[in-house]
DNA sequence: GTGAAAGCGCTAACAT
DNA sequence: ATGTTAGCGCTTTCAC
């Protein structure tokens, strides 16, 4: 192995001339710095990691706690995932990856042993166990979502209330004044996920603003409990004009139940999601669709770590806007016949 | 922070022994033992990584490299790093994630830098650029799929070709003759993907074996590729009576085309996939499938790691056996009319 | 069964 | 603008 003092040798310098061309912490002069930087190269030179991380008390790590649980959209987290890692890595950091199953004790563990220098969780519930730990430990952190008490944290997620709140004024704006919302599976408002509550809040307050009429139907991500809210919401003579979705995996099989039932999509009924624009663009028909902005939260979170290890001052909370595009799958409301 | 130094004055020991206590690595009295550790959970002690990377030369640290190309089902990669993570967190291992976008610069960084003990690379092409740079390295590794030339390496994977085989000899057994293998995106044969070749050779083979007749059909991954394709296969009289797909988006769309197109499934035509089982379980239709293993292998292949960082030796191919699950999507070939 | 002490390779404070 | 050097916290010989 290659070590600094190879390298200092070969250039005939000093070793910490060699580590200060290597961080730019003070200045060196062109030439040298040439020097160094041929004799590095030529001998293939890796600063070792841990030796860097003891000395210098930073190991250029952040940790990334994805979520396992169900009624979560797995390509959401994936793309969240890339999007950390490749903005961690133009910061000159890596990901060391934690399941959620690792939980509080995961956290402390990679913290306390000083194998990452900062983290980020995702899914924050209301009551998550994990804020309290966060609070106390010495390193920086973001969570992906807002917990009831986000005191002395650095929150970011999509704006899940606008977005809420988009999917109803699109409606609006095209006449419809009763509308149901298609929600999470019960087990997520159970547990109290923060942005399903979002959701509700920014429905009901859009849709109360308005005057009009709507209520909320959870629904567990599988076809068959699809169908059978499809039957229950056209059973009703009075039902909704239009449908706002808010679960990635039922959004083809609602759709299709209801054209089976012989309801136009949009013609009788319009559809909007808040999905990724992916499941909403190869849907089988395209969607309206307030986006799930996995990516850009995922660099954002990044961003905002990196800016707490250089000491700066960031938001405490950060709420991405929502971006409504409409598509094949809302239309005027149907005239009352 | 608490050290090394600190747990050993306070259980009145040296530092070596506070350090032997926790490795194992030479005995200790009873006595002795539990004092040590009294004062490690009394402290809360936590070794330092970096410091234990520097004086060990271990990281206990694991590289996992994930592909983000297209082509690729993302739920499968999502199940494999999390059964990685898990796997290798009962080897006291954490896991640090790169994309595929990182390269071969990517892995020889964190190998050189010493930041990880060992590598495991997802997706592995025939000829894929990172086989030279692994064999190389000074650190082991493990290839998920089999690239053309596996000299020297550890590989593990699903056995596609006797997946493929299982897949007919299956249809066979009902009594099909005539069968087409609906497979990935032209691109993923054209990057030369082992798996894809796998399957159509297996599939050619055990065709050509039983005096069957079949034929391979690459298609998008996109609904609409997927009726085109259905039409197309429908189109022949003399057409197959039973498909294979090896491509998870557009299960559902061929099966559904199929089905708008006035065949019965599996009345008039079967349809036996390879895809994880939840896909086979949860599609409009229960198929009848080989599952494609992402847990197993995940976890596996961070087992043969170990297993060579221990300095064991372990087997250079590592083919996953298939297993079919016969569920509602196939059956008996249709009599000629 | 236990202790003393020499590094592991790097950074950063202190020199000049 | 560069060099010298004292650690960073741990593991592991060597010694008893």
């Amino acid at each position: 192995m290659v070590k600094i003092t190879d390298v200092a040798r070969h250039a005939g310098v000093s070793p910490s001339t060699v580590s200060y061309v290597l961080s730019g912490k003070r200045s060196i002069s062109a030439e040298t710095r040439e020097r160094v930087l041929a004799s590095i190269r030529q001998l293939g030179y890796r600063p070792h990691a841990g030796a860097r991380a003891l000395a210098s008390s930073r190991s250029n790590v952040v940790a990334l706690m994805i979520p396992l649980r169900s009624g979560i959209h797995v390509p959401v987290v994936m793309q969240f995932a890339v999007a950390a890692v490749t903005t961690a890595r133009r910061h000159d950091h890596d990901v060391l990856l934690l399941t959620q199953e690792e939980g509080v004790d995961g956290l402390r563990r990679v913290a306390d042993s000083a194998l990452v220098d900062a983290l980020i969780v995702m899914d924050v519930q209301m009551d998550d166990p994990r804020v309290p730990l966060l609070r106390t430990l010495d390193r920086p952190s973001v969570l992906i979502g807002f917990p009831a008490d986000a005191t002395g944290l650095t929150c970011i997620d999509l704006d899940f209330r606008a977005a809420a709140e988009a999917c109803v004024r699109h409606l609006a704006e095209l006449g419809h004044r009763s509308v149901a919302l298609v929600g999470s599976p019960p087990e997520v408002y159970r547990r109290r996920s923060g942005y399903a509550e979002r959701v509700a809040e920014g429905f009901h307050a859009a849709v109360a603003e308005r005057g009009m009429t709507g209520a909320l139907h959870p629904c567990e991500a599988t076809a068959d409990a699809a169908r059978a809210l499809a039957a229950r919401l056209l059973a009703d003579a009075h039902g909704p004009t239009a449908v706002v979705v808010h679960n990635e995996p039922i959004v083809d099989p609602l759709v299709r139940a209801f054209r089976a039932a012989g309801r136009r999509v949009p013609g009788d009924l319009s559809v909007v999601a808040i999905c990724p624009d992916e499941v909403a663009e190869h849907a089988e028909q395209p969607l309206t669709s307030v986006a799930v902005p996995a990516e850009e939260v995922g660099r954002q979170a990044v961003e905002l770590l990196m800016a707490k290890l250089e000491g700066d001052r960031v938001p405490a909370a950060t709420l991405v806007p929502p971006r409504l595009t409409a598509r094949a799958s809302s239309a005027p409301a149907p005239v009352p016949s």
